[in-house]
Formats: C-alpha cells, structure tokens, sequence
DNA sequence: TTGAAAGCGCTAACAC
DNA sequence: GTGTTAGCGCTTTCAA
C-alpha cells in the first residue's frame, strides 16, 4: 500500500536579495521585516512581504543561526518508548517549548544504552540547541556530564555539570506517601510494594515514600517486588505476592504495573478490592474504566514541563538573573473502586 | 522542589581554524577529517583529532548546513498527545530517523487547530529539513500543501502536493475486517462498530473494513456509534449500546474505546464476553491484562515508521530513482476473553 | 594527499 | 526609517 506521486521540481532558491531587488528596498530591510523589527515604514513593509509571497520567499535558517549565534531551539532527551509517563511528559515538553517560541529537537536514549543520556546531549549539542532538557534521566552512574548551555532535569536530581541546571518534577515521594497512607487509614495491617525499576529516580522516590507512610504507622515493611513498569511484570509480581498469602494490600509505582497485578491476583482467586486492595500512580486514561477502576494518585505531567520550561527559557534568555522556582503541583487521589477496608474490618488474619 | 547550581562560563568558541592552527593544517584538512573524507593520511587525521580533543572543539552545525545546503534533519508533523497510537508511531519515527543518520524535527498540530498540518509543515521547512513525516494526518480538508522536500504520509492518502510524495501504512481496512470477521465467524448475527473520529483516515478505514466484512456476510448493518478513540467516548457509547438491548457484537476502532465499552457494558449488567463480545484495535501493551483480557488486532507501528522511512530517505537521497515499496505487514488477530459464541449459540434473539 | 580562495544567506553594528 | 559593510564557521571548487 505505497503510492508515488512525481510533481515538479527544479525550484529556485530565493534569497532576501532577490526580495529586496524585487521590492526596491535593500536588503536589511528585508530582513527587518522578516524579524519584525521596527521602524519600517508600513507601505515598505507591504511592499516587501508582496515581494516575498510573489517569490515564495523562505527565512534561511541556518544562515540565520550562523549570524545571529542563536538557534531558538531546545533539545530534549528522553526514553524511547510510548509508556504514558515519558509519553506525556514528552508532550507536554513539546507544547511548553512551542509557547515559548522555541522548536524541538528530539534525541531518545534506549534504557540499558551504555551513556545513552550522554551521548544523546553530544548530539543534541552537535546539532546545536539553546538549552536541554532531560526528561526522567535513569541513573547511569556517569558522575555528570559537561554541557555549556543550560539544562532543565525533570524528576531527577541535577545530574549535569553545565552553566545552569534546573530541575523540576512532582514530589513523587509525597504522591507515594500519599497513596499508601490512603491504604493504611482503611485499616490495611501493612501495605507490599511493586516498585519500579530502581535506576529510575522517580522509582526510588516513590519507593521512600512508601516506606515513609509504612515507617510512619509503624508498620512492618514487607519484601518489595520490583516491575518493569509494564503490565507484564506487575502481573509476575501479582502470581508471586498471590503465593504468599497474607497480603492485604499493595501500592504499584505506576498504574500499568497495577492492572497486571490485579489481572494476577483474580487468576489466584483473589478478589480486589475484597480480598485485596490496589493503589496504583500515574492517573492514566484508562484508570477509570479497567476492571475494577483503579485508585491511583494523578502525575500532573502538563504542569511540570510547563513549569520547567519556564526556568529553562529565563536561563537561556537572562542568563544572570536568579531562577524562578517551579510552584509545586497539588497532590491528587483518586479513590476509586480498587481499594477497600480489610476483609474482616479490624481483625488481625 | 527545585534546585539550581551555577557553574563556570565564559567558554571560549572554538572554531576548526583554531584546531587547524594547533594541528599544523589548513582549516580545510580539519574539515576532512571531521567529514570523515578520504585522502588525509593518518598521522595527519590523528593529530587533527587531538588537537581537536584538546580544545573541545565542536563542528558548527548551522555553518555546515549553510555552506552544504543540507540539514540531515527530518521533521515529523505529529498530534500532540499521548495516546499509545500516535506516541508509538512517534517514537518508531525517531528509532528510524536516527538509524538513518538524520536528526529529528517535532512539529505537533492539535486536533480541531485550524490549517494544523499546513501550519506544522511550513513550521518544519522554515527550520530547514531534508524532508518530512505526515504522520496520521487528519482530514482538514485544505486541499493540498505546497512543499519540495519529499514527504512521507503514514496512515493516509497523500494529501500534499511535493516533489514526491511517499505513502506508508497498515492495511487499516483489512485489519479491521479480519476483526470483524472472527465476531461473525463465532456465529454472531451482525456487529456493532463504535467508530473513531471521522476526520481520521485510519478511523474511516477501520469503518470501511468492518462495513465490507457485514456485507461479505450478508449482516445487517447497525447504526454506527462515533467516538473520540478515548476510553470516555468508548464508556459512552457502552451506555448508548446497552440501551439497545440486542447487541451481541461490537468492534471498537481502538483498544482504549474498546476498555470504556466494556466497563459500561459491566456497569449495565452484561458480562462479556457471555452477553457481549468485544473487539478492539492495536493490541496496546495493557490489552492482555484488563478484565477481560481484550481480543483485538495488532497494529505494527515499528515495522510501518521503519518501512515509510526507508521510502523517504531513499527519496530524499536518490530523488531520481524509482521509490521501492514498502513491504505489507502481518495481520495479527490476538484472541483472547473478550470474545465468545453469543449466548445460546445458534439461536436468534 | 593537502591547501587557498570564494562564497552559503543571514544578522550586527554603525552610518545616513 | 533605511542602507552599508563586515563577518558568522563551514563546504566547495580548483590548484598544487
């Protein structure tokens, strides 16, 4: 199913000369009202961009960015892969770089990429970016990296060496803590956890917070299980918690690890929220409508790279005024039909 | 949450004729060595790189792109949002751009922005790329595009005009048809079909498959429910169709509608796939593992983003040779428990 | 195998 | 308001 279509070619490249020829201005005057600069006179001003349409003029950008030593563009580095985390975040990166007149480039690292994070900034600078952006960088353990233009970290510590880096991200612990506590205050003895992959930060984060809550209600703090983030893996940690029996409730590090796991746990025979409840994070779309909808805690993914962006552009555009600081983001549960009191209210099984 | 290090600046550009002056070459020896051309002896070449090493030095890439007239850069127009569908396609594009030796340009457009796909283009071309990706562009009906890079148009006729225009995509239609078809081969007496927006070619093309595999039947055809591909839309027409009362059958134009359909159906007291089977569209990752686990068609986005590529780069680099083909996936029926004989097997309602 | 000269198409700094 | 003059840092001839 490919189909070829052959249309003319043989087009000439149009300069601002030729547009300043055509209109009879010079050729700065073009580029003036090709940068919106002032004073031209409107009846110039008209009578180039007439010019311009006539020709099929196009701003060359590369000799723009050759002059002017600025490429309006920002890079991002992020994994490559369409889970909805990275996904969104990547999204939102794209729309908060648009609003501030800035063009993507995009460089992913594959997870288990030996200085994949590094060698996606060297191509990023290669290319030429006015700042970077690294969404959700894994540990690597590289010790840091140097860069000299200013970079943006989301959900990671500072992990660059560079004129100036900025991070932004939700408190993921807090979100756990938040989460786990929710199952704690139904009167859950303990809470197991399926975490993320520990070279993820954000995995770690919300492996704190949930021993943060467990630590706080004193409570004995099972083995935890560490996924994937898919589905798949929250479904063998499902079969390996089912095996052990006396397990009331869990808290997944995201919402896909969740589904599997409770996909697991009915194959047992264990109902959820009945036998056993489930908090899962991220708030997914689909959260509300897998069976039974999921409790979750929402990542307002929008709201961090927006946010980030803001300090990332301030750097680049007043390189020597202080940072802003990122307002944090509200914290949002979800309660929906996974979770549940113990079976037996409050009696110890 | 929010941290910000300053670090040292003031970095010195360098320039390839500060490493030629250290190497002992003319500047146009540099540039050899970092073109990796023929003809520089290696002695030359290895102190070349390390007078390089020892300066930092980093190729100017908007000064070769003036001077070559060649960006490597591809662009991608793209809808700005996480669903698995797009962001899978994305993040295939990206592999195959990499692989290709090019860089990647990310112009998103949002569903109902006007001229979107005609603003995101001339957006990309302004940036300078080598050529673009469409990738599911919507129906906007704008008539055609005018631009002279080659284009490749994943999921959709091709509705610009360039110097040459290169389509890839899965065989929607038929996809969709085999979907339908294993509902009717279970001895269902028609199929329900909760649509994908319109605007969308791949959502008229699932419509169009499953419409042919009625009549192939000899099936009455239903009235079609419209929804927006999220799992929302699919809960809503869940409502609508269990209103119905005589539905036995539904194909769902994506996974997710697919999930919403199938909580509305619960909520309203049927079970599937014992009242109701449903098929979904994409075989996302999360599909095995809802309740129950959805039956469904795969969609090979890697394999569509690698073979349209492959087209657009040969496009791109012999624009007089003949495009070769892309090579039609498999089609993938996964079978799994959301599809079942209707109740009381061959016996009409 | 190496080098010299001439731009690529624009912006910046300064005149007028 | 508008024009002039220099580059930006590289690749492309063409010589040597």
């Amino acid at each position: 199913m490919v189909r070829v279509t052959r249309d003319g070619d043989g087009h000439a490249p149009v300069r601002s000369v030729d547009v300043a020829r055509l209109a009879q201005v010079s050729q700065k005057t073009v580029s003036r009202v090709f940068n919106d600069e002032q004073y031209v006179s409107d009846e110039v001003r008209s009578r180039v961009l007439a010019a311009a349409d006539r020709l099929g003029y196009r701003l060359n950008n590369a000799a723009r960015v050759l002059a002017s030593g600025r490429t309006r563009s920002i890079g991002v580095v992020t994994l490559g892969t369409a889970m909805y985390g990275p996904a969104s975040l990547l999204m939102g990166i794209e729309r908060a770089v648009r609003d501030a007149g800035y063009t993507l480039r995009v460089a992913t690292t594959a997870e288990g990429d030996p200085g994949g994070v590094a060698g996606a900034v060297e191509s990023l600078l290669d290319q030429g970016v006015d700042g970077i952006v690294a969404s959700e960088p894994i540990d690597e353990g590289t010790g840091s990296v140097r860069v000299d233009v200013p970079v943006l970290v989301l959900g990671a510590p500072p992990v660059f060496s560079a004129p100036r880096v900025v991070t932004a991200g939700v408190d993921a612990a807090l979100l756990a803590q938040v989460a786990t506590k929710h199952l704690l205050d139904l009167g859950h003895q303990t809470v197991h956890h399926v975490a993320g992959p520990q070279q993820w930060f954000s995995a770690r984060d919300r492996l704190d917070g949930w021993r943060t809550a467990l630590r706080a209600h004193g409570c004995r703090e099972p083995t935890v299980v560490e996924g994937d983030w898919t589905a798949e893996s929250g479904y063998a940690a499902g079969r390996e918690l089912a095996g052990i029996g006396d397990v009331s409730a869990v808290f997944a590090a995201n919402d896909d690890m969740a589904i599997g796991l409770i996909r697991a746990l009915l194959e047992a025979g264990l109902r959820v929220p009945e036998d056993v409840s489930v908090v899962g994070f991220d708030d997914i779309p689909l959260a509300a409508y897998v069976t039974p909808p999921l409790t979750t805690v929402r990542q307002p993914f929008d709201a961090v790279a927006r946010e980030g962006l803001k300090l990332l552009v301030h750097a680049i555009e007043q390189p020597d005024a202080p940072a802003g600081s990122a307002t944090e983001p509200p914290v949002e549960l979800l309660v929906r039909r996974s979770t549940a009191p113990p079976r037996g209210a409050a009696r110890t099984e």
